[in-house]
DNA sequence: GTTACAATTTAGAATTATTCTAATTAGGCC
DNA sequence: GGCCTAATTAGAATAATTCTAAATTGTAAC
């Protein structure tokens, strides 16, 4: 854990709205302002590669990056654009309803759904 | 329908091996010299939206195509780079294993998986 | 058959997220 | 302090994709 690596996990946990690299950047920039662009990818690398942080890919959109440590998902509302985390209900694994081949191991499963949510009253 | 979209969605019907775009290109420059990457791009887009093909997405690599209309997830073999089509068993929404909020409406869903196979003895 | 029009294709330039490179800096240990 | 390794930095490089403007095609009307 090197400064810049712990100022870019805290920026993370402050603001838990699933930031590209680049907004991170600004971000950290605001209270380290030598900061790298190089550096900031190389410290979502290494937080991503300590589990950490999860890397999130919405098509070819550039990645966000978000903290929450526990197994869920990604619902983007269309309407709003805001990234939601979705957790899996009680005891739910998703490869039960797969067709999987035997003997297939998971070692990586990645699940965004797009969709519109109700406005809220 | 135009001529290059005719050749681009054979190439794909014809070697169902989730190519990238660049793979489509050289598969259809071999029958279609004069067609151009950017035309392969427009027509793997047009075919896309009329739902003829799925855009597939691992991480940030480059995206893939693939002609399968029925529902299904896919998943990467790490130790052949394979990529499979995985059906879902009968009558299962993964929808129904998530927490999702009241009224949520999904319109997309990906799934990736990665893992690994047993070798075939 | 020609003309007019819109949509598509083409070639190449532009964009952009990300990675790479080489030089500098920082931190830990003797 | 000096040494060593790893991390950071700035900027260049990469590569998938998109954009642009000109050329081509196909179609429908006349």
């Amino acid at each position: 854990m090197t400064k810049q690596r712990r100022v870019v996990y805290s920026i993370l946990l402050e603001n838990r709205d699933h930031p590209t690299a680049n907004d991170v950047f600004r971000r950290v920039q605001s209270e380290m302002s030598t900061i790298s662009l190089a550096t900031v990818y190389n410290c979502l690398d290494a937080l991503s590669k300590h589990g950490l942080i999860n890397q999130v890919n919405f098509d070819r959109e550039p990645s966000r990056f978000c903290v929450n440590p526990a197994p869920h998902v990604h619902f983007r509302d269309t309407r709003t654009g805001v990234i939601h985390d979705i957790a899996f209900k009680e005891g739910c694994q998703i490869t039960d309803l797969l067709d999987l081949p035997d003997g297939a191991e998971v070692s990586e499963l990645e699940l965004t759904i797009s969709g519109d949510l109700p406005a809220n009253p």
